[in-house]
DNA sequence: GGAGTCGTGATTGTCGACAACAGGGAGGGA
DNA sequence: TCCCTCCCTGTTGTCGACAATCACGACTCC
């Protein structure tokens, strides 16, 4: 049924990618990648084919293949666009957000909150055993019905920024601090104003680029 | 040297989705297209991933492969974003932009004033003829410098609602107008009106929706 | 007559072999 | 020594054949 091969592969290594299997600039070869995967090339192709449309990897023709790397300018970039969607999809859920939208954002966001809590008391900060860390921005994009705003927010490449991310702000304070600026958007979220929600999402994703810039 | 066939077969595919040789919703198999475009299958099938990792085309496994169609809903969403990319794109070029940009930017503009003046007095609207219809956003989008945003506003997809809107758009009025509202712009970033610019270039978007969505 | 089932043709998916190309290193000439 | 050429290796690109799957209609059984 839904066993499409090339499917499979454009998921295992995207995620590979992104938890960091496949370092940024590291070299692929073809018939190296479906000698581990045990696969044939073709299937193989038809998925890299779609990771290079994605932006996860560059190819150069008969020669190698490379995991993408984003330089600092554009991470600011991307930073910047976010802010935008981000912020949009912030303002329209505020207007849309049914009180189920509202109760599960405060679920999301209690959850996200015992989870910091206990890993900065645990001083353990294993980012692949966190909770997926997007859902709170998935959700928002979901509810602000912009479908175009949830297909550009849902890209690999946020997946990856917000992974680097949580693996780079390792100071307590900043964690928390992050879940405050969440809970406070739900809150103007709730509380139906929109102009609120959209400067709090805006600042929070600006907040995130600031502590996040400097580290690269 | 650049002669990668799968790129010149995305290209081609690509125009002909975009100028209405292949319709959207039209069915399409790979052996015909081979066929007609005297290829092999297997760069034709490169070029179609990539068309459909584009939203060009949308493929059912094992049964057809169809141009893909926009809704009303998609568009409105599209258009959305296009304002927020536009908006912001306008913003930072009328920040940053250098006298030869501004230059170049008159120079788009009045080419496209006696362009539109020209096909108006003949009542000749063939689209096709059109000197590229989106060099004014692209143009700006460069300026602005963000290559996000580069990238984003480059998509086929914008391309695609550009030359829909023109063979859509047909009263003088709406023409000419549209060419006004681009003058209006480039006299904001000539003028280092950064705020200005931005809503203009809003308004300059949401007036091409609104001209375009009720005749879907 | 209606519903389910099985075949059949059309279409995409997969495979292994071979061709085309880029990059680099050895060799030779000035 | 320098540089130019040529070849050799690694890698991707292309090909034709075959397998897997789906859509649909005919056929059977009730």
């Amino acid at each position: 049924m839904g066993k499409r091969k090339p499917d499979e592969l454009v998921a295992e290594l995207g995620a590979s990618i992104l938890n960091g299997d496949l370092p940024p600039g590291s070299r692929l070869t073809e018939v190296e990648l479906a000698r581990q995967l045990q696969v044939n090339r073709a299937p193989l192709r038809e998925a890299l084919f779609r990771l290079e449309e994605r932006q996860l990897i560059e190819r150069t023709p008969y020669s190698g293949m490379r995991v993408a790397t984003l330089s600092k300018a554009d991470l600011y970039d991307l930073y910047e666009v976010r802010e935008l969607l981000e912020g949009r999809a912030a303002r329209k859920a505020a207007e849309l957000a049914s009180q189920d939208d509202i109760d599960e954002l405060t679920r999301i966001v209690d959850e996200s909150d015992a989870y910091v809590r206990e890993i900065v008391k645990r001083s353990d900060y294993d980012a692949r055993a966190r909770p997926a860390a997007g859902d709170f921005h998935t959700e928002i994009a979901r509810i602000s019905g912009n479908a175009e705003i949830r297909r550009l927010l849902g890209r690999e490449v946020w997946k990856f920024i917000r992974i680097a991310h949580f693996r780079w702000t390792r100071t307590p304070e900043r964690l928390l601090q992050g879940v405050e600026e969440h809970r406070s958007v739900v809150r103007a979220i709730a509380g139906r104003d929109p102009e609120l929600a959209e400067i709090l999402m805006i600042r929070h994703i600006r907040s995130a680029r600031d502590g996040l810039i400097p580290s690269e």
